[in-house]
This record gives structure tokens, C-alpha cells and sequence, in this order.
DNA sequence: ACTTGATTCAAACAACTGCTTTACTCAAGC
DNA sequence: GCTTGAGTAAAGCAGTTGTTTGAATCAAGT
């Protein structure tokens, strides 16, 4: 219980409050968290939030949307630094890895952010939906530009459907449900063994053209 | 705001209140549904609740319950009427078909049990918990034997990874996050291609023993 | 010393939460 | 007719929710 930080002392409260809500905000999901609880976690009155940020929601939502922004950030610089000729595990690599927590201990707050969002996409705000529209559109276009390089053999409507199954796996994944089941897989070798998969899939000869069931 | 039902006229208020409940669950999510919603909604009184089914949570773990055993039998029927030697196709469509929405519009309660199954996973109760490892259990494991047999080159370790992730993928497709994109698709078309990216993945090559990011 | 502006505080707010209690309705059994 | 018991209805329970209030605090400016 010392009220120590590692590299920062205790900031003013809009930082505390920022920091106590993204650690809630991670653990129990946003409709499970209190008012009270955010400010008593951040040791400042109930009233601070509203001061500061306005209101509950707008709280929540900053702190939503910097997880947003941060990892769409990661993965645009890192496919920015990969070359013109990079092949498709490398592409899937540069996807993959900010979008999901690879449970390393050190990166917890990856870890976070990755449980962030998963909650965040299960009952979007407005405020957030937008952000995310804005944000993701141009980066997902680029990613999947480069990745139908790879696979001309599949038309791109399917392609897409298959970027999309695999963002709601790795969303999925990071949630409390499957930390349990991910747990047994050796986590220096998690990423690698989804970036296979993911390029299994990618690479999959497309559906027939009108098969029964 | 006709009172009428497409096949059954008003049932008794438990059976209304099951069917409000199971509405809202798939609409909202367990944990923005208030014993008034349902009340409401099923044009009962607050107390008929706890009259009989003794408390919301029991009322609402209930429908859970049964929306999960619902899926589970579907998938066991299913697979036991495919021959031993069933292609790696015929058994993935076995496996996906019952979990996930095939969002015609003739199953409107397959897409709620889809959203309701879905929101289980993310806060789920003790009850449900319970119940889910007890009936997954035998279904996976089948499933999962009869799958590997036409994948011998994947370590069971890992292909046990990319079920679970399938499994993630699929139920976060049901949540209303995704909804929207996968309007897009064709409906008809959806089962196919879903299970042609799956089979992908599933028959992908294995990560290499130790490979560098 | 006095003022000012920004911040924090305890207290209270109305609205809502799940749940229980009490009174009432109404058909079946005698 | 009377009783019985399942079911419903309205009111109220104590507790929690997000938000607001008005006074207290405190460093900086004059």
C-alpha cells in the first residue's frame, strides 16, 4: 500500500484521475466502475471529476480514445518503417503486435490498453465510434492495400471480411474470457504462433462461388 | 405497439418476463438492463421478478443458460450425424454454423443468442461460468480430435490456439461492434467464406521454433 | 495585510438500483 | 358463502448512482 510510483510522484489530479480510471477502466470494464471508485483509487474527491474532466463519461472517454490513438500510432509507424517489398508475415506483424497484448509482463500497459478497447468496442460511445471511424479507415486502407499484394487470389470483398474476423479475434482475445486459455501458451511464442495463423488464413483459397450447406 | 405475437398470444408473466429478458440481453448487455427494463418490457410488475424467478440475476443467469445449452446441442447434433471419415470443411461448418449469427433474417433468435452468448463472455457470472466449462468441454475436445487428424503437421498446442482464437473471432462477430461491417457481406455468402478463412487458418504452417521479431 | 483565482472538500441532491412488504384480485375446492 | 392459495399491484425499503453546491483552503499578486 506505499504510495510510491515508479518514475513519477504523484501528479496533480487530473493525471491521478486519468491513471486511476484507465486501471479500472482495464480491470472491470467501464460499466462496472463507479464514480466513487475512480476518485477513491485516485485519492481525490468525488467532485474533482466533474471539475476536471466535466463529467463521468468524458473522463472514460479521453481516456478510451488515447488508447485508440496510441495504438494506432504504433501500428502506422510501424508499417511506415517496413519496406516497399515487405512480405506478408512482416505486414501481419505490424498489425498484430500493437493491436493485441502479448502478455509480456513488462508491457502491463499494453496489456491495459488491450483490454481498453476490447470494452471500449463492446458498448461504443459516440464520441468514441467517431474517433475510431476517423482513425482506423486510413491505416486499415493501407494495411490491406499492401496485404492483397500477397494474396491477388483472393477478391477483395473476402479479403476484407478476413481482416475484419481477424481484428475481432485479436480484440476478443484480450479479454478476461480467453487470459485464462492464453495463459498455457508460452507467451514468447504466442505472437508468433498467431502471426502463422493469421497468415494461414489470409492466404486460404476463397470460398467457392455458391456453396451449399 | 401492437400486443400481439407472431405464434404464441401472451404467455404467463414468467415466460413474458424470459422473453423481455433474453430481448434486452441481446439489445444491451447484462450490465445496462435494470429489473424495471424488464418488468417493463414484458408488461409485468417489479416484484413478479423476484416472485418467480427469485432474484434478476437468477432470471437472467436462466436465460444465459439455456441460450448456451441451445448452441451446444445444435453443434453436438450436428456432429454426430457427420460420417467418421467428414472432410476438415464439413467439420468446421458443423462447428461455426450454430455458434455464430448467420444474420439471415429469418433466425432473428440465433442473432440474439449470438449477442447474448457474446456479452456472457465478456462479465460472466459464476453460474454461467460453471456451466460453460462443464457442457464446452466434451463438444471441443471431440472437435478438436476429429479436426486434427487433417492437420497432423500442427502441434496440438497450437492448434488448440487457433480454436481458441476462432472461437474469439467468431463471437466477437456477433457483437454489435461488428455488426455494422458485416452488413456489407452478402448474408448467404458469409457461412462460406467464414469457413474458407477458417479452414485456412487451421491448416496454416506452424510458427518456426523460435522465430525473431 | 488583502485580494484574487484556482482547487479541494464534505454535504446534499434527485434519480435510480434491486428487493421486500402489504394489500388486493380472482378462480378453484369445499 | 366461505376459504384457500397463486398471482398481481402499488408503495416503500435501504443503498448507490452521477452531479451540484457553497464553504474552506491555499499559493500567488498587489
Amino acid at each position: 500500500m506505499s504510495s510510491g510510483c515508479l518514475n513519477t510522484v504523484m501528479r496533480d489530479t487530473p493525471s491521478r484521475l486519468r491513471e486511476a480510471a484507465e486501471r479500472l477502466l482495464a480491470e472491470r470494464g467501464a460499466a462496472r466502475i463507479s464514480l466513487r471508485d475512480i476518485t477513491d483509487a485516485a485519492g481525490a474527491n468525488v467532485a474533482s471529476v466533474g471539475y476536471h474532466f466535466g463529467s463521468k463519461d468524458a473522463l472514460l472517454d479521453e481516456v478510451v480514445r488515447s488508447s485508440l490513438t496510441e495504438m494506432y500510432d504504433q501500428q502506422r509507424a510501424r508499417l511506415a518503417q517496413l519496406p516497399e517489398d515487405a512480405g506478408l508475415e512482416d505486414l501481419v506483424r505490424a498489425w498484430v503486435l500493437p493491436t493485441f497484448a502479448t502478455h509480456a509482463e513488462q508491457d502491463e500497459k499494453q496489456r491495459r490498453r488491450s483490454r481498453i478497447l476490447q470494452d471500449a468496442l463492446n458498448q461504443p460511445s459516440p464520441a468514441v465510434t467517431a474517433q475510431l471511424a476517423e482513425m482506423a479507415a486510413p491505416v486499415q486502407r493501407q494495411l490491406l492495400d499492401r496485404i492483397s499484394r500477397h494474396v491477388p487470389h483472393v477478391p477483395q470483398e473476402e479479403l476484407w471480411l478476413r481482416h475484419t474476423a481477424v481484428l475481432a479475434a485479436l480484440g476478443a482475445l484480450g479479454s478476461d474470457a480467453f487470459a485464462g486459455m492464453l495463459a498455457a501458451v508460452p507467451p514468447d511464442r504466442l505472437a508468433d504462433q498467431l502471426v502463422a495463423w493469421i497468415v494461414g488464413g489470409l492466404t486460404a483459397e476463397p470460398a467457392g462461388p455458391r456453396q451449399t450447406a
